[in-house]
DNA sequence: TCTCCCGACCTACCTG
DNA sequence: CAGGTAGGGTACTGCC
DNA sequence: GGCAGTACTTTGGCGC
DNA sequence: GCGCCAAATCGGGAGA
Protein backbone atom coordinates (compact mmCIF):
# COMPACT_ATOMS: atom_id res chain seq x y z
CA UNK A 1 0.00 0.00 0.00
CA UNK A 2 0.97 3.42 -1.13
CA UNK A 3 0.30 6.21 0.82
CA UNK A 4 0.53 10.18 0.01
CA UNK A 5 0.54 12.23 3.41
CA UNK A 6 0.35 16.12 2.99
CA UNK A 7 0.65 18.82 5.49
CA UNK A 8 -1.15 21.44 4.33
CA UNK A 9 0.09 24.82 4.22
CA UNK A 10 0.04 27.91 2.16
CA UNK A 11 3.84 28.87 2.36
CA UNK A 12 4.82 25.41 3.00
CA UNK A 13 3.17 22.44 2.54
CA UNK A 14 4.48 18.59 2.98
CA UNK A 15 4.01 16.16 0.79
CA UNK A 16 5.53 12.22 1.54
CA UNK A 17 4.75 9.45 0.18
CA UNK A 18 5.00 6.39 2.42
CA UNK A 19 5.11 2.47 1.08
CA UNK A 20 4.07 -0.20 3.28
CA UNK A 21 1.44 -2.85 5.26
CA UNK A 22 -0.77 -2.32 8.19
CA UNK A 23 1.50 -3.49 10.79
CA UNK A 24 4.46 -3.90 8.79
CA UNK A 25 7.76 -2.46 8.32
CA UNK A 26 7.00 0.59 5.98
CA UNK A 27 9.64 2.56 3.82
CA UNK A 28 9.84 5.84 2.79
CA UNK A 29 9.31 6.70 -1.29
CA UNK A 30 9.78 10.45 -1.45
CA UNK A 31 9.77 13.58 0.73
CA UNK A 32 9.30 16.92 -0.30
CA UNK A 33 8.10 20.62 0.74
CA UNK A 34 6.40 22.92 -2.06
CA UNK A 35 6.96 26.42 -0.68
CA UNK A 36 4.89 29.50 -2.18
CA UNK A 37 6.26 32.80 -1.79
CA UNK A 38 3.84 35.85 0.19
CA UNK A 39 4.95 38.10 -2.44
CA UNK A 40 3.04 35.84 -5.16
CA UNK A 41 -0.80 36.47 -5.79
CA UNK A 42 -2.88 33.89 -3.55
CA UNK A 43 -4.50 32.28 -6.81
CA UNK A 44 -1.04 31.25 -8.07
CA UNK A 45 0.32 29.81 -4.69
CA UNK A 46 -2.85 28.09 -4.20
CA UNK A 47 -1.95 26.59 -8.63
CA UNK A 48 1.30 25.75 -7.78
CA UNK A 49 0.57 23.87 -4.68
CA UNK A 50 -2.62 22.18 -6.73
CA UNK A 51 -0.27 21.22 -9.51
CA UNK A 52 2.45 19.89 -7.25
CA UNK A 53 -0.13 17.79 -5.21
CA UNK A 54 -1.33 16.48 -8.98
CA UNK A 55 2.10 15.58 -9.99
CA UNK A 56 2.54 13.40 -6.87
CA UNK A 57 -0.12 11.89 -7.29
CA UNK A 58 0.23 11.31 -10.70
CA UNK A 59 3.85 9.69 -10.53
CA UNK A 60 3.56 7.82 -7.71
CA UNK A 61 0.38 6.63 -7.85
CA UNK A 62 -0.74 6.27 -4.15
CA UNK A 63 -3.65 3.89 -3.03
CA UNK A 64 -4.50 6.71 -0.69
CA UNK A 65 -3.99 10.25 -0.18
CA UNK A 66 -3.78 11.21 3.51
CA UNK A 67 -4.36 14.92 4.96
CA UNK A 68 -4.45 16.12 8.57
CA UNK A 69 -7.20 17.73 9.17
CA UNK A 70 -7.39 21.34 10.25
CA UNK A 71 -8.13 22.47 13.76
CA UNK A 72 -9.05 25.96 14.08
CA UNK A 73 -9.54 27.88 17.07
CA UNK A 74 -10.80 31.52 17.14
CA UNK A 75 -7.78 32.68 15.36
CA UNK A 76 -9.16 32.88 11.62
CA UNK A 77 -6.91 34.29 9.44
CA UNK A 78 -3.91 32.02 9.55
CA UNK A 79 -5.96 29.09 8.43
CA UNK A 80 -7.52 30.21 5.32
CA UNK A 81 -4.60 29.31 3.27
CA UNK A 82 -4.16 26.18 5.28
CA UNK A 83 -7.75 25.01 4.63
CA UNK A 84 -7.98 25.85 1.01
CA UNK A 85 -5.02 23.77 0.59
CA UNK A 86 -6.19 20.93 2.26
CA UNK A 87 -9.00 21.49 -0.33
CA UNK A 88 -7.12 21.39 -3.38
CA UNK A 89 -5.12 18.25 -1.88
CA UNK A 90 -8.79 16.32 -1.50
CA UNK A 91 -9.92 17.46 -4.48
CA UNK A 92 -7.21 16.81 -6.76
CA UNK A 93 -6.85 13.11 -4.68
CA UNK A 94 -10.81 12.93 -5.74
CA UNK A 95 -10.11 14.12 -9.30
CA UNK A 96 -7.54 11.30 -9.70
CA UNK A 97 -10.25 8.66 -8.18
CA UNK A 98 -7.72 7.92 -5.10
CA UNK A 99 -9.08 7.05 -1.71
CA UNK A 100 -9.17 9.92 0.91
CA UNK A 101 -7.78 9.56 4.96
CA UNK A 102 -7.92 12.57 6.95
CA UNK A 103 -6.75 12.66 10.02
CA UNK A 104 -6.56 14.94 13.19
CA UNK A 105 -3.12 16.28 15.13
CA UNK A 106 -3.94 14.08 17.69
CA UNK A 107 -5.06 11.32 15.70
CA UNK A 108 -1.70 11.28 13.81
CA UNK A 109 0.15 11.78 16.49
CA UNK A 110 -1.40 9.02 19.03
CA UNK A 111 -0.40 7.13 15.89
CA UNK A 112 2.81 7.48 15.25
CA UNK A 113 3.92 7.61 18.74
CA UNK A 114 1.09 6.04 20.97
CA UNK A 115 0.49 9.22 22.68
CA UNK A 116 -1.63 12.18 21.20
CA UNK A 117 -0.13 14.30 23.37
CA UNK A 118 3.23 13.89 21.45
CA UNK A 119 5.91 16.62 20.82
CA UNK A 120 6.51 17.85 17.79
CA UNK A 121 10.32 17.03 17.97
CA UNK A 122 9.05 13.16 19.43
CA UNK A 123 6.88 13.08 16.32
CA UNK A 124 9.56 13.96 14.45
CA UNK A 125 12.00 11.42 16.30
CA UNK A 126 9.27 8.82 15.83
CA UNK A 127 9.32 9.29 12.21
CA UNK A 128 12.93 9.10 11.35
CA UNK A 129 12.63 5.69 13.14
CA UNK A 130 9.82 4.05 11.42
CA UNK A 131 10.99 5.00 8.43
CA UNK A 132 14.74 4.15 9.34
CA UNK A 133 15.97 7.48 8.17
CA UNK A 134 19.04 8.24 7.92
CA UNK A 135 18.31 11.53 9.20
CA UNK A 136 14.86 13.50 10.28
CA UNK A 137 13.32 15.23 7.25
CA UNK A 138 14.62 18.69 7.16
CA UNK A 139 11.95 20.74 7.19
CA UNK A 140 9.85 19.61 9.69
CA UNK A 141 6.66 20.24 7.60
CA UNK A 142 7.95 17.04 5.68
CA UNK A 143 7.97 14.80 8.87
CA UNK A 144 4.84 15.86 9.39
CA UNK A 145 3.26 14.77 5.93
CA UNK A 146 5.08 11.71 6.78
CA UNK A 147 3.76 11.15 9.89
CA UNK A 148 0.18 11.61 8.14
CA UNK A 149 0.89 8.67 5.58
CA UNK A 150 1.89 6.25 8.09
CA UNK A 151 -1.11 6.98 10.55
CA UNK A 152 -3.22 6.40 6.96
CA UNK A 153 -1.94 3.30 6.93
CA UNK A 154 -1.60 1.84 10.29
CA UNK A 155 -4.76 3.25 11.35
CA UNK A 156 -6.96 3.29 7.98
CA UNK A 157 -8.57 5.62 6.21
CA UNK A 158 -11.80 5.05 8.49
CA UNK A 159 -12.33 8.13 10.00
CA UNK A 160 -15.38 9.33 11.62
CA UNK A 161 -18.39 10.58 10.71
CA UNK A 162 -18.55 14.17 9.40
CA UNK A 163 -15.90 16.28 9.11
CA UNK A 164 -15.57 20.03 10.98
CA UNK A 165 -15.04 21.83 7.73
CA UNK A 166 -18.88 21.13 7.20
CA UNK A 167 -19.70 22.10 10.44
CA UNK A 168 -21.28 18.64 11.43
CA UNK A 169 -23.75 20.15 13.59
CA UNK A 170 -23.95 16.91 15.18
CA UNK A 171 -21.22 16.71 18.12
CA UNK A 172 -21.02 12.67 18.01
CA UNK A 173 -19.68 12.24 21.10
CA UNK A 174 -18.02 8.95 21.98
CA UNK A 175 -18.41 5.96 19.64
CA UNK A 176 -18.17 6.57 16.45
CA UNK A 177 -19.49 3.65 14.59
CA UNK A 178 -22.14 3.64 16.93
CA UNK A 179 -23.57 7.00 15.99
CA UNK A 180 -23.49 6.27 12.24
CA UNK A 181 -26.82 4.29 12.57
CA UNK A 182 -28.44 7.21 15.38
CA UNK A 183 -27.35 9.93 13.00
CA UNK A 184 -29.41 8.57 10.10
CA UNK A 185 -32.98 9.31 9.76
CA UNK A 186 -34.27 7.26 7.77
CA UNK A 187 -31.83 4.65 9.07
CA UNK A 188 -33.60 1.52 7.60
CA UNK A 189 -33.80 2.59 3.89
CA UNK A 190 -30.37 4.52 3.94
CA UNK A 191 -28.73 2.45 6.02
CA UNK A 192 -26.52 1.22 3.37
CA UNK A 193 -26.22 4.54 1.65
CA UNK A 194 -24.57 5.74 5.12
CA UNK A 195 -22.69 3.17 5.97
CA UNK A 196 -20.95 3.58 2.39
CA UNK A 197 -21.24 7.17 3.05
CA UNK A 198 -19.97 6.60 6.61
CA UNK A 199 -16.97 4.55 5.23
CA UNK A 200 -16.18 6.38 2.78
CA UNK A 201 -16.04 9.70 4.85
CA UNK A 202 -12.56 9.87 5.42
CA UNK A 203 -13.36 13.50 4.38
CA UNK A 204 -13.14 16.66 5.98
CA UNK A 205 -11.16 19.55 6.00
CA UNK A 206 -7.49 19.53 6.75
CA UNK A 207 -5.88 20.63 10.03
CA UNK A 208 -2.53 23.08 10.71
CA UNK A 209 0.56 22.61 12.51
CA UNK B 1 -16.04 42.85 -19.90
CA UNK B 2 -17.44 39.66 -18.84
CA UNK B 3 -17.40 38.52 -15.34
CA UNK B 4 -18.10 34.84 -13.55
CA UNK B 5 -18.96 36.05 -10.06
CA UNK B 6 -18.49 33.69 -7.30
CA UNK B 7 -20.59 33.38 -3.78
CA UNK B 8 -18.19 30.22 -2.41
CA UNK B 9 -20.24 27.70 -0.22
CA UNK B 10 -20.34 24.02 0.13
CA UNK B 11 -24.33 23.13 0.16
CA UNK B 12 -24.75 25.60 -2.19
CA UNK B 13 -22.47 27.70 -4.25
CA UNK B 14 -23.76 30.49 -6.49
CA UNK B 15 -22.59 31.19 -10.08
CA UNK B 16 -23.70 34.20 -11.69
CA UNK B 17 -21.58 35.92 -15.33
CA UNK B 18 -22.29 39.25 -16.00
CA UNK B 19 -21.45 41.37 -19.25
CA UNK B 20 -20.61 45.34 -19.82
CA UNK B 21 -18.87 48.15 -18.92
CA UNK B 22 -17.83 49.92 -16.18
CA UNK B 23 -20.94 52.50 -15.65
CA UNK B 24 -22.39 51.06 -18.31
CA UNK B 25 -25.41 48.96 -18.61
CA UNK B 26 -24.86 45.46 -17.43
CA UNK B 27 -26.48 41.94 -18.42
CA UNK B 28 -26.96 38.53 -17.41
CA UNK B 29 -25.52 36.26 -19.18
CA UNK B 30 -26.30 33.03 -16.94
CA UNK B 31 -26.68 32.31 -13.62
CA UNK B 32 -26.94 28.64 -11.55
CA UNK B 33 -26.19 27.49 -8.17
CA UNK B 34 -24.57 24.13 -7.74
CA UNK B 35 -25.71 22.21 -4.98
CA UNK B 36 -24.02 19.42 -2.84
CA UNK B 37 -25.72 17.13 -0.84
CA UNK B 38 -24.29 16.70 2.74
CA UNK B 39 -24.22 12.62 2.45
CA UNK B 40 -21.66 12.31 -0.39
CA UNK B 41 -18.23 12.43 0.73
CA UNK B 42 -16.42 16.14 1.33
CA UNK B 43 -14.02 15.23 -1.48
CA UNK B 44 -16.79 14.60 -4.26
CA UNK B 45 -18.18 17.30 -3.00
CA UNK B 46 -15.57 19.96 -3.73
CA UNK B 47 -14.57 18.49 -6.57
CA UNK B 48 -18.60 18.60 -8.19
CA UNK B 49 -17.84 22.35 -7.31
CA UNK B 50 -14.50 22.78 -8.59
CA UNK B 51 -15.66 21.32 -11.92
CA UNK B 52 -18.82 22.72 -12.38
CA UNK B 53 -16.37 26.15 -11.81
CA UNK B 54 -14.24 25.09 -14.80
CA UNK B 55 -16.26 24.34 -16.83
CA UNK B 56 -18.11 27.64 -16.39
CA UNK B 57 -15.23 29.12 -16.96
CA UNK B 58 -14.30 27.47 -20.26
CA UNK B 59 -17.69 28.03 -21.29
CA UNK B 60 -17.92 31.51 -20.55
CA UNK B 61 -15.08 32.54 -21.10
CA UNK B 62 -14.94 35.64 -18.93
CA UNK B 63 -12.27 38.17 -18.43
CA UNK B 64 -12.31 37.64 -14.89
CA UNK B 65 -13.46 35.95 -11.60
CA UNK B 66 -14.96 37.42 -8.48
CA UNK B 67 -15.29 35.91 -5.31
CA UNK B 68 -16.70 37.22 -2.40
CA UNK B 69 -14.14 37.29 0.31
CA UNK B 70 -14.78 35.66 3.31
CA UNK B 71 -14.55 36.44 6.93
CA UNK B 72 -14.33 34.36 10.14
CA UNK B 73 -15.68 35.18 13.10
CA UNK B 74 -14.85 32.59 15.83
CA UNK B 75 -17.06 30.24 14.43
CA UNK B 76 -14.36 28.40 12.63
CA UNK B 77 -16.67 25.53 11.42
CA UNK B 78 -18.85 26.50 9.00
CA UNK B 79 -16.64 28.83 7.04
CA UNK B 80 -14.26 25.57 6.30
CA UNK B 81 -15.95 24.50 3.41
CA UNK B 82 -16.60 27.59 2.07
CA UNK B 83 -13.02 28.68 1.88
CA UNK B 84 -12.16 25.74 0.22
CA UNK B 85 -14.67 26.08 -2.52
CA UNK B 86 -13.21 29.51 -2.89
CA UNK B 87 -9.53 28.26 -3.05
CA UNK B 88 -11.38 26.20 -5.79
CA UNK B 89 -12.32 29.17 -7.16
CA UNK B 90 -9.18 31.10 -7.63
CA UNK B 91 -7.21 27.72 -8.37
CA UNK B 92 -9.54 27.48 -11.60
CA UNK B 93 -9.39 31.11 -12.81
CA UNK B 94 -5.81 30.42 -12.08
CA UNK B 95 -5.29 27.49 -14.06
CA UNK B 96 -7.49 29.37 -17.09
CA UNK B 97 -5.51 32.64 -16.86
CA UNK B 98 -8.31 34.73 -15.66
CA UNK B 99 -7.96 37.65 -13.79
CA UNK B 100 -9.37 37.35 -9.92
CA UNK B 101 -10.68 39.57 -8.05
CA UNK B 102 -11.58 39.37 -4.36
CA UNK B 103 -14.59 41.47 -2.93
CA UNK B 104 -15.94 41.35 1.12
CA UNK B 105 -19.43 41.47 1.52
CA UNK B 106 -19.33 45.01 2.50
CA UNK B 107 -18.08 46.15 -0.93
CA UNK B 108 -20.35 44.00 -2.67
CA UNK B 109 -23.07 45.74 -0.67
CA UNK B 110 -21.96 48.79 -1.42
CA UNK B 111 -21.41 48.47 -5.14
CA UNK B 112 -24.41 47.12 -5.89
CA UNK B 113 -26.76 49.14 -3.16
CA UNK B 114 -24.86 52.03 -2.51
CA UNK B 115 -24.68 51.29 1.30
CA UNK B 116 -22.24 48.78 2.97
CA UNK B 117 -25.04 47.88 5.47
CA UNK B 118 -27.59 47.11 2.75
CA UNK B 119 -29.95 44.53 3.97
CA UNK B 120 -29.84 41.27 1.89
CA UNK B 121 -33.21 41.91 0.26
CA UNK B 122 -32.04 45.08 -1.12
CA UNK B 123 -29.47 43.27 -2.88
CA UNK B 124 -31.52 40.75 -4.54
CA UNK B 125 -33.65 43.71 -5.80
CA UNK B 126 -30.62 45.46 -6.65
CA UNK B 127 -29.59 42.89 -8.71
CA UNK B 128 -32.88 42.19 -10.30
CA UNK B 129 -32.98 46.19 -10.78
CA UNK B 130 -29.71 46.12 -12.60
CA UNK B 131 -29.94 43.55 -14.75
CA UNK B 132 -33.46 43.80 -15.53
CA UNK B 133 -34.14 40.92 -14.56
CA UNK B 134 -38.15 39.80 -14.67
CA UNK B 135 -37.48 38.00 -11.41
CA UNK B 136 -35.62 37.57 -8.77
CA UNK B 137 -32.79 35.25 -8.88
CA UNK B 138 -34.04 32.24 -7.52
CA UNK B 139 -32.12 30.70 -4.95
CA UNK B 140 -30.56 33.86 -2.76
CA UNK B 141 -27.11 32.57 -3.50
CA UNK B 142 -27.63 33.10 -6.67
CA UNK B 143 -28.36 36.87 -6.17
CA UNK B 144 -25.10 36.62 -3.97
CA UNK B 145 -23.42 35.75 -7.18
CA UNK B 146 -24.56 38.19 -9.71
CA UNK B 147 -23.92 40.85 -7.70
CA UNK B 148 -20.31 40.06 -6.49
CA UNK B 149 -19.56 39.90 -10.61
CA UNK B 150 -21.39 43.51 -10.93
CA UNK B 151 -19.29 44.60 -7.89
CA UNK B 152 -16.46 43.22 -10.11
CA UNK B 153 -16.97 45.37 -13.24
CA UNK B 154 -17.99 48.48 -11.08
CA UNK B 155 -15.26 48.48 -8.80
CA UNK B 156 -12.51 46.72 -10.12
CA UNK B 157 -10.38 43.74 -8.82
CA UNK B 158 -9.82 44.18 -5.14
CA UNK B 159 -6.22 42.74 -5.13
CA UNK B 160 -4.40 45.86 -3.14
CA UNK B 161 -3.29 42.67 -0.77
CA UNK B 162 -1.46 41.67 -3.73
CA UNK B 163 0.17 44.76 -4.87
CA UNK B 164 1.11 45.58 -1.18
CA UNK B 165 2.94 42.50 -1.25
CA UNK B 166 3.97 42.26 -4.99
CA UNK B 167 5.18 45.92 -4.75
CA UNK B 168 3.70 46.61 -7.64
CA UNK B 169 1.15 48.83 -6.61
CA UNK B 170 -0.88 48.75 -9.85
CA UNK B 171 -4.34 47.83 -9.70
CA UNK B 172 -5.70 45.88 -12.34
CA UNK B 173 -8.67 48.14 -13.19
CA UNK B 174 -7.94 51.23 -15.48
CA UNK B 175 -8.46 54.11 -12.81
CA UNK B 176 -11.08 55.28 -11.19
CA UNK B 177 -12.66 58.07 -10.50
CA UNK B 178 -14.11 57.40 -6.57
CA UNK B 179 -12.22 57.38 -3.86
CA UNK B 180 -9.44 55.05 -3.28
CA UNK B 181 -9.20 53.03 -0.26
CA UNK B 182 -7.60 54.46 2.56
CA UNK B 183 -5.85 52.35 4.69
CA UNK B 184 -6.30 53.02 8.51
CA UNK B 185 -3.04 53.31 10.40
CA UNK B 186 -5.28 52.07 13.37
CA UNK B 187 -3.69 48.63 14.10
CA UNK B 188 -2.71 49.44 17.42
CA UNK B 189 -6.05 48.19 18.66
CA UNK B 190 -6.56 45.12 16.59
CA UNK B 191 -5.83 42.71 19.23
CA UNK B 192 -8.37 44.41 21.66
CA UNK B 193 -11.07 44.38 19.15
CA UNK B 194 -10.80 41.39 18.30
CA UNK B 195 -10.80 39.90 21.39
CA UNK B 196 -14.00 41.63 21.70
CA UNK B 197 -15.29 40.70 18.47
CA UNK B 198 -14.49 37.09 19.65
CA UNK B 199 -16.38 37.31 23.33
CA UNK B 200 -19.41 38.86 21.66
CA UNK B 201 -19.11 36.16 19.12
CA UNK B 202 -18.86 33.75 21.79
CA UNK B 203 -21.72 34.89 24.81
CA UNK B 204 -24.56 35.74 21.83
CA UNK B 205 -26.83 33.82 19.60
CA UNK B 206 -26.33 34.16 16.32
CA UNK B 207 -28.61 35.56 13.93
CA UNK B 208 -30.05 33.82 10.28
CA UNK B 209 -28.76 35.36 7.36
C1' DT C 1 18.11 29.38 3.45
C1' DC C 2 16.67 28.19 7.85
C1' DT C 3 15.45 29.91 12.36
C1' DC C 4 13.18 32.51 15.76
C1' DC C 5 9.63 35.79 17.34
C1' DC C 6 5.41 38.33 16.99
C1' DG C 7 0.91 38.94 15.79
C1' DA C 8 -3.64 37.59 14.48
C1' DC C 9 -10.13 40.70 9.58
C1' DC C 10 -11.72 44.18 6.46
C1' DT C 11 -14.82 47.77 5.32
C1' DA C 12 -18.16 51.03 5.53
C1' DC C 13 -20.44 54.44 8.16
C1' DC C 14 -21.06 57.77 11.78
C1' DT C 15 -19.32 61.15 14.91
C1' DG C 16 -16.26 64.70 16.75
C1' DC D 1 -10.34 65.12 8.01
C1' DA D 2 -9.48 61.48 11.42
C1' DG D 3 -10.82 58.32 14.59
C1' DG D 4 -13.73 55.19 16.51
C1' DT D 5 -17.32 51.73 16.08
C1' DA D 6 -20.15 48.17 14.47
C1' DG D 7 -21.28 44.74 11.21
C1' DG D 8 -20.71 40.73 8.57
C1' DG D 9 -22.38 33.66 7.57
C1' DT D 10 -23.35 28.76 7.01
C1' DA D 11 -24.55 24.24 7.01
C1' DC D 12 -27.67 20.92 8.95
C1' DT D 13 -32.40 19.57 10.47
C1' DG D 14 -37.26 19.64 10.34
C1' DC D 15 -41.39 21.20 8.13
C1' DC D 16 -44.39 22.99 4.52
C1' DG E 1 -37.81 21.85 -3.67
C1' DG E 2 -37.92 25.71 -0.78
C1' DC E 3 -38.09 28.17 3.80
C1' DA E 4 -37.11 28.94 8.49
C1' DG E 5 -34.60 27.74 12.97
C1' DT E 6 -30.54 26.69 15.47
C1' DA E 7 -25.78 25.91 16.74
C1' DC E 8 -21.06 27.11 15.83
C1' DT E 9 -14.05 22.46 17.66
C1' DT E 10 -12.18 18.23 18.48
C1' DT E 11 -9.76 14.58 20.78
C1' DG E 12 -6.90 12.17 23.60
C1' DG E 13 -5.83 11.55 28.60
C1' DC E 14 -6.96 10.86 33.12
C1' DG E 15 -9.93 10.36 36.96
C1' DC E 16 -14.08 8.51 38.72
C1' DG F 1 -16.99 2.37 30.61
C1' DC F 2 -18.26 7.24 30.94
C1' DG F 3 -17.41 12.01 31.55
C1' DC F 4 -14.88 16.06 32.24
C1' DC F 5 -10.59 18.66 31.38
C1' DA F 6 -7.06 20.64 28.84
C1' DA F 7 -4.52 21.55 24.77
C1' DA F 8 -3.83 22.48 19.94
C1' DT F 9 -1.38 27.22 15.00
C1' DC F 10 0.63 29.39 11.13
C1' DG F 11 2.25 33.05 8.26
C1' DG F 12 5.34 37.26 7.63
C1' DG F 13 9.68 39.55 8.38
C1' DA F 14 14.20 40.04 10.28
C1' DG F 15 18.45 38.20 11.48
C1' DA F 16 22.23 34.64 11.48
Amino acid sequence: MRVLGVDPGLTRCGLGVVEGRRGGTLRMVAVDVVRTAPEVPLEQRLLAVSQRIEAWIAEHGPDAVAVERIFARSDVSTIMGTVQASGLALVAAARAGVEVGTHTPSEVKAAVCGNGRADKAQVTAMVTRILALDSPPRPADAADALAVGIAQIWRGGGQRRLDAAAGTGRPVGAGWDDAVAAQAPARQRAAERWAEAERRARQSTRRSR
